[in-house]
Order: structure tokens, then sequence, then C-alpha cells
DNA sequence: CTGTGTGCAAACACTTTGCAGGTGT
DNA sequence: ACACCTGCAAAGTGTTTGCACACAG
């Protein structure tokens, strides 16, 4: 699916700023920040009509947002896949890349008493493939 | 433990900021973010004294941030038992409430090929005990 | 044509930095 | 006495809001 018919798909207009940010994530293949997104063509649109845009993106599926350690913000593709359990975010420690995995999460089997779960986020930290081979 | 002698046990000088940060963490005995900290005397200490308190108690392995879903941040004490593993923290969504949880918390068994996983963070949403009980 | 998206200016919240003066040990 | 903490002012960063105009359907 292009970014287009992803527009199309959840019901959205066809505007400049939102498919630019499909564009940007379907071809990294990763989770990307605000500021990554834009990088790409940094002033082809105002900043504002970015955040409204993710916000847009966001609320009607889209995307989802990524919160790291650091507390910045990154955003990636809903795969339709990963949409309804629980999956787990990577963030390489070494070149900052964040991607979802398609792993299945467990939630934990012992949850003290009286506590109910409904979701769980799982951020695993470490090195990704391609630092891996650099550093071999 | 009392705060003078956390502070002591950590090589910590015994100042009014940090006194009171940690005293409020052993009062409520959950995570807190710095306005919830300062509320209890909201006019004590400068903002920014209070992030320079909160930075050198992190700093220190006295408190640990916990960076929340929605990019907020609170703050925890280290209890000695949890420092070393992997802790889950329970978030409810009802009152906000944020713990840590000393459930052990396993690495998933299925990490795609490639990746190497250092270390993982894990957040639980749902309904704590006290508002479980409200509810019924 | 109508509703929605966009750009600009400004406000807002959170956090950091520099410097002068005060405090703990 | 000295190092380090604190308060104030200011700047930096990320995000939101209001309004007028432009664009998609």
């Amino acid at each position: 699916m292009n970014a287009e018919q992803i527009l199309k798909h959840h019901k959205l207009r066809n505007t400049g700023c939102r498919k630019f940010i499909i564009n940007e994530l379907l071809k990294n293949n990763m989770a990307l920040s605000e500021s990554e997104i834009k990088q790409a063509l940094p002033d082809l649109f105002d900043r504002v009509t970015f955040y409204r845009s993710l916000k847009t993106l966001e609320e009607k599926n889209v995307i989802h947002r990524i919160v790291l350690n650091d507390a910045t913000v990154k955003y990636a593709l809903n795969k339709n896949a990963l949409f309804d359990g629980d999956h787990a975010h990577f963030h390489c420690v070494e070149c900052n890349m964040v991607t979802c995995l398609d792993t299945e999460i467990k939630k934990p089997s012992h949850i003290p008493q009286g506590y109910s779960v409904n979701t769980m986020d799982v951020l695993l930290k470490g090195v990704c493939p391609a630092c891996a081979k650099l550093n071999s």
C-alpha cells in the first residue's frame, strides 16, 4: 500500500504533509521522530503542520507513537499484524534506530495481588543487526 | 532508612532540597513527578533546584526515572532489591499512580535474528488495587 | 461550495545554563 | 576554607492554540 491508498483506506484527506510523513516512514521502515521525518525536506511544511498531521494520523490509527526512555517521541506505521496484540519496540543504543518487533510479548505471569493489567509497553534496548555487523 | 541516612550512605551532602525529595518519595511510597513532589510545599525550593537535585540523586542511584507513555517523567526511590535486575512499572490509568513492581520480568524468548538485547523497560497499564476497590 | 488543512505568530510547559551569593562538612 | 548547593534570570526545546487563507473532495 502506498501513502495515498493508506490515507484513503483510513478515510483521510490526501494532503501533502500526511503523504510526506507516511512516505518517509514507508521508505525508512523504522520509527522516526518529527525532526527525523522533516530531515528529508526541512522546509516543505511548517512544524505546526507536522504536529497536527502526526496527531491526526495517530488518532486514526495510521501510526502510533513510541516514547523512548529519554522521553523523546518517535512514530511508526501501524502494520495490521501488529495492531491488536502487545508488541515490543527495539531501541539500538548505538545508532539510535527504533523499530517495532513483531515478536509476541507475554504479560508477566506474577502480578501482585489486586492489580489488573490491561496493556503493556515493552522497550528493548541493545544493539541492532547493522551496528553489530559494523562492530565485528 | 530515613532521608539523611540515605544521603550519607550515597556520600551526598545533606541539603534541604534533597532531603525533601527523598522524604516525599518515602512518605508516598510511589513514583512522583517533579510537580507532585513540589506539591506538598510549592515554594520551598526553586524549580531549577529541584531539577538539579533530581539529576544528582539519579546519577548517584538514589532514585531512577520512569518515563510514561505520555512522555511525562516520574521518579522513584531505588530499593536495593530491585536495583540489579529488570523490574516493571505499573501505571494506573484511573488515578495516574505509578509504582515499581518487584515482580521479576523475563526478556522475551524470541528476539529476531541479529538483535542483541541488553536492557528492557516494561510499563504495565491497568487499574491499581485502590481504584479497583472504589469501582466495586 | 464547504469543511478541513496549512502557515505564521504567539503562547505555553518543561528543562538547562550562567552567574552571584549562601551553606554543609 | 573550600567545594558544592541554591536562587534568579534567561535561554533552549518541544508542543499547542488562534486566526486568516488555501486546498481537497
